[in-house]
DNA sequence: GCCGTTTTCGGCCCGACTGTTTTCAGTCG
């Protein structure tokens, strides 16, 4: 082992000490140790243990730890705080900004063990509330999180879409008269993006020595098909070069998935209708099939309602009539309750449904009864002068650890209407999961289901849940399910709109806006829901002010009393 | 944990910089 090895080793070891709180002292000693012997002229390896004895700042225990570094390959100290420390802890130590304290403070009073969840603290606003930790602090871990994350290989959709589309105007100048598009998983829209992937109608050679001149692309792979290219410190991008005549063809090929090309070629037919296509259009008239969307080429679902020509209207971001589920100053949020409201009425909504964080989530400044008495009285003065625009009394209720809400039914029963959502102990079993979901559904005072399972993509799977049954909860119990429509969640899952709509169960695309920027996030929403095949009827955000009106009217007497 | 003397127990603490404070705590090179 050299010299530098053993320094990382006591470094990591010092900072894990001042994480778990050891004496500070004894951990600065093995810092200052790590700093000494990274500048030692000498390899450890070859000196004899009574000369590193004699080094200053090197005593007995560090010496101990030395030898047995050389001996054995291994720290054992160091090892058993690795151990006790959650992965996402250690990967902290890599984020600029962010130290043994300042880490020690996020795990122990935010209870945020990953990074992913760190990153969603700072989009909630809730790290300015930890003691030594303000705006800059926020925004700086935030950016040093964000760019860590840039440099791994897989991407949010929202962090994507908007330089694979500059980039396919860019691709159509430069290699013009070719024809470039989008394909693959961007043009599907998948909420997850390996690579960007384009088709261009240009030989190999020539989408080469344009490309190269970009000095930001490096080509990595070539195949028959295709190239790859690599963005520094970005995305993948694999184009897919083609003849002008196949233009069509292999854009309906590389913008399908596997399982949606399986099931078009079903019968063998396939390539008879993709062969001297002049357009997409014109292979699903041939196929007498109606045209479905890139968004939903996924799997067999969109084949199957084209056959039977009952394809759905699928909703979009205009079809978006309201904000529901939104948090002011008054819990985690940034901007006044009178700001989100003017804001979202000057966007030509009908409605902002507040739903601040409820008592148990001290982290996020949540409401105690009083405060939810008085901003009660500030919604009903708002409400006089924002007319016919409205506020609607919410709160999203923590989903307790026993399953029932955070507060009483007299307190509940002030509310328009709640969202009840799980936020903390999400280490949980399926059982454990679904006791606790299923027990919150049948509360007749859950209106809607905030984000089912608390993934954060990319960064925090969610508790395990049984969909189906859980769908099946809230037919049941006339629950409606949120789609939150942060780009990080997206939460539940498109994959599982079928099912849900079957079930006649409403769906709702909801923000989960922290300020007024947050609102815009109804968008990524949307694209999701398109995936699943969701339409303005059956999402509950479409509803006009007065049609929500009704519904939760209704609801509520058929629930409750 | 290390050090060292007024010597075996009590104090130790890179300095510049940032950010959050209103005199200091934490991070970083």
């Amino acid at each position: 082992m050299d010299n530098y090895t053993i320094a990382d080793n006591f470094s990591l070891l010092s900072k894990l000490m001042d994480i778990h709180g050891e004496d500070s002292f004894k951990a600065k000693s093995f810092a200052s140790a790590s700093f000494t012997i990274e500048k030692l002229p000498a390899q450890l390896k070859e000196t004899a243990p009574e000369d590193i004895a004699r080094i200053k700042g090197i005593g007995s225990s560090t010496n101990k730890a030395i030898q047995e570094m050389l001996q054995t390959g291994h720290l054992s100290l160091l090892e058993n705080f690795i151990i006790k420390t959650p992965p996402g802890i250690l990967e902290m130590l890599k984020i600029k900004g962010l130290g043994p304290k300042k880490i020690a403070t996020i795990w122990k009073e935010l209870e945020v063990e990953t990074l992913g969840e760190l990153l969603y603290a700072c989009d909630e606003n809730r790290l300015t509330l930890l003691k030594g930790f303000g705006q800059k602090t926020q925004d700086n871990v935030k950016q040093s999180i964000e760019f860590y994350f840039s440099n791994r290989d897989r991407f949010l959709y929202a962090e994507i879409a908007t330089m694979a589309q500059e980039l396919e105007k860019r691709l159509q100048q430069m290699l013009a008269p070719a024809l470039v598009s989008l394909t693959g998983q961007v043009r599907r829209t998948e909420i997850i993006i390996d690579e960007v992937e384009l088709v261009v109608s240009a030989a190999p050679a020539i989408i080469e020595q344009q490309l190269s001149a970009i000095p930001d692309f490096t080509l990595v792979e070539t195949t028959d098909h295709s190239q790859l290219w690599q963005h520094q410190q970005h995305v993948k991008m694999r184009i897919y070069s083609c003849l002008p005549e196949d233009f069509a063809k292999t854009l309906f090929i590389t913008t399908a998935d596997a399982a949606f090309l399986e099931h078009f070629d079903a019968d063998g037919q396939a390539a008879a209708l993709l062969n001297g296509a002049t357009s997409e259009a014109a292979i699903f008239e041939k196929a007498g099939l109606d045209m479905i969307e890139p968004c939903m080429r996924n799997g067999g679902l969109a084949l199957d309602l084209a056959k039977r020509k009952q394809l759905p209207t699928l909703i979009s971001p205009e079809d978006i009539k309201g904000i529901i589920h939104s948090h002011s100053q008054w819990s985690d949020g940034v901007n006044t309750l009178e700001e989100m409201a003017t804001a979202a009425k000057a966007q030509g909504l009908e409605y902002l449904v507040i739903s601040d964080h409820s008592r148990s989530a001290f982290y996020a400044n949540g409401l105690s009864i009083e405060r939810i008495q008085a901003q009660h009285q500030q919604i009903e003065e708002l409400n006089k002068t924002l007319a016919p625009f409205r506020i609607f009394k919410s709160v999203e209720a923590d989903i307790l650890y026993d399953g029932s809400l955070d507060y009483s039914d007299e307190i509940l029963a002030t509310f328009d209407l709640v969202i009840a959502s799980v936020h903390s102990i999400l280490k949980m079993t399926e059982e454990k999961a679904m006791a606790r979901l299923l027990k919150a559904i049948e509360n007749p005072y859950t209106t809607i289901l905030g984000h089912m399972t608390g993934r954060l993509l990319l960064s925090r799977n969610g508790y395990p849940v049984d969909h189906q049954k859980i769908i099946d909860a809230c037919a049941a119990n006339n629950v409606v399910i949120e789609l939150n429509a942060h780009p990080r969640r997206l939460d539940m899952d498109w994959q599982w709109l079928p099912y849900a709509l079957e079930k006649n169960v409403l769906i709702s695309i909801d923000p989960d806006a922290h300020s007024i920027e947050g609102y815009k996030d109804v968008y990524y929403g949307t694209l999701a829901a398109r995936k699943g095949g969701l339409t303005k009827e059956k999402n509950l955000s479409s509803f006009s002010r007065t049609a929500l009106e009704t519904f939760l009217q209704q609801r509520r007497a058929a629930r409750i009393n």
